[in-house]
DNA sequence: TTGTAGGCGTTATCAA
DNA sequence: TTGATAACGCCTACAA
């Protein structure tokens, strides 16, 4: 006898890590050709009844599963797409993620995660990650222009989100100058005349946008910077302090909340976000549709990825002010 | 002339998307071959100096990037990592997922994820996912034992985290029956004598072993079934209220929350995780640590996957009682 | 309806 | 120190 035409090795002796089924394996055991294995486990092309329950059979004995690896090689696709965000911790990012991902296993697609954390590699991970998935969302300030740019002439598809346009990508915001100006009126009706803004309206869009958005309210409003957590939030107290504002208008729910536990909820504030410990806080906020972030973002991706040439989307989600407790006690409307 | 060596075709025209290089056109414009520009990216066998440098600028100049399809088929390996969850919401898994992408990142792995959701599909899922890592983690039930040991049975390591052990997997919980207990002796120095135990322990064994450690101290304990989310803990409200207990003992903290909004604090009550709105909201609970569960887990992962034998690893982490005000104003100790 | 064979982008083994 | 070239697992014209 001559040795068998696969140029597959035979499995080893099994004393090892077992192997996974190859192709070749199913298309013996069926007594057919890979290609006639592929034809009906893709259901692209017809295949003899018959034949395609040997098929199934075989595939079922062997618990065979296609290797993405091969397929994903043939077929020039990685059928995953990315996501990159500062940090998971916050509900902020985990109910983006989370949105995204429901979505993307909707349209059949794996999803990875990288968090920047702010490491200075951050660049580099980014550049990697593109390289192992057809499309990519980046949130907020993780990496550069730049990078979003090579990314993006690579072909991959990118979405941004929460971060203001960057050569022709796709972009999905919430909206932030309306309704901080609206918070602000809500704040002004409370009697209260001298304010501070917390947080770093120089590392976020979000934050630059709502400082603007109250400041067209308040112009004297004062502003001081932070962190972004409530460590952040925490330690700002001081200075806050020694401004003797009537409230203070921070950046996000996280900034705020550490501000309240500092102060012990002597001074007026409010938040953004409405993650789920500002309602337990009595936090006044502004909610914003997280997962909806996220999963507008897969659904945007996707139609690029299969092909959807057009203009840049710019999407700017509604966002919705929460009046609760932490602004203080208000005063009854006179109209 | 003849047709170039290169069984690669040449770049298309350039007006559809753009084509990432490829070893090949990185070695063309070197001047070497594949392998040689193999050899210096991974750096495994020496090379001339100079030729290295030329296989540098070339690289740069072409922005190349591996293929990780066509090194992952070559070498036999992902270079990621997958991580099943029931849901993100709720910071609990949105930590142990972050911890778990923050020591992977480390060691030079991607991670996806997928969240079960409860999608009657899962197993299906799972097993796809499992197609496309190196090693698997798998939080709480997601997915029945049998899928589990398929998984396993490929050879693809799986660390179960928060679930008891199935065949010989690697596992990692947190300390719940002792302090379960601790937690019953600290509401019996209240003074209270009628306990609910509301959760679902049938679902989930972490409830189970924290429920048993209740009972331990607290026999008469009634049980109430309810979902594991706020509004679950919310709904179940009512049926609670029919015991009239002196205080709950909730299988996590969003249960407790939501019974909290439903009951608006008239009932002591105690949660379990410590997540971000337990603070905010004064409720007394045992924290256990979300992120090492999930760093320890990609480590433990890693070393399996690098080849690691041994005897199955059942690591439990500790957890800490914290007291706060919803378990009621404590009378003095007498001791 | 089915099989053959070339290609997808890398790695690694032989020779040279 | 380098270059051919055979895997790796799959898809898909092209033939039969």
């Amino acid at each position: 006898m001559e040795s068998p035409p696969s140029p597959h090795r035979d499995p080893d002796g099994g004393e090892a890590r077992r192997r996974t089924a190859t192709i070749y394996e199913v298309a013996e055991r069926a007594g057919v050709s890979i290609a006639t294995v592929s034809r009906v486990l893709r259901g692209t092309i017809p295949v003899a009844p018959g034949t395609a329950e040997r098929v199934r059979e075989a595939v079922a004995e062997l618990r065979y599963r296609p290797s993405h690896l091969g397929r994903g090689l043939a077929e020039r696709q990685h059928a995953a797409n990315g996501i990159v965000f500062p940090d998971l911790s916050g509900p902020y990012y985990a109910e983006v993620v989370l949105g995204y991902e429901s979505v993307a296993a909707e349209l059949g697609r794996s999803v990875l995660i990288l968090s920047s954390h702010g490491r200075p590699t951050a660049r580099d991970m980014v550049l990697d990650l593109a390289a192992r998935v057809d499309g990519l969302v980046v949130c907020t300030r993780t990496v550069d222009d730049e990078t979003v740019r090579e990314v993006a002439a690579t072909g991959t598809p990118v979405v941004l989100i929460a971060r203001p346009p960057v050569a022709d990508v796709d972009t999905i915001t919430t909206e932030n100058r309306d309704s901080a100006a609206r918070l602000a009126d809500h704040l002004l009706g409370h009697g209260y005349r001298r304010f501070v803004f917390l947080g770093d309206a120089d590392r976020s869009s979000d934050f630059a946008e709502r400082f603007e958005g109250v400041r067209q309210v308040i112009p004297a409003i004062i502003p001081i910077t932070c962190g972004f957590d409530e460590d952040g939030g925490f330690r700002a107290a001081e200075a806050v302090r020694l401004q003797k504002p009537d409230a203070v208008i921070c950046g996000n729910d996280e900034v705020a909340l550490g501000l309240t536990r500092a102060t012990r909820g002597s001074v007026p504030v409010t938040g953004w976000d409405d993650v789920m410990a500002a309602r337990y806080a009595g936090l006044t906020t502004v909610r914003q549709p997280m997962r909806e972030l996220g999963a507008r973002a897969a659904r945007l991706l996707d139609e690029r990825i299969t092909g959807a040439r057009g203009e840049p989307h710019h999407d700017i989600l509604p966002t919705q002010l929460v009046v609760r407790s932490s602004c203080g006690p208000h005063p009854k409307e006179e109209t």
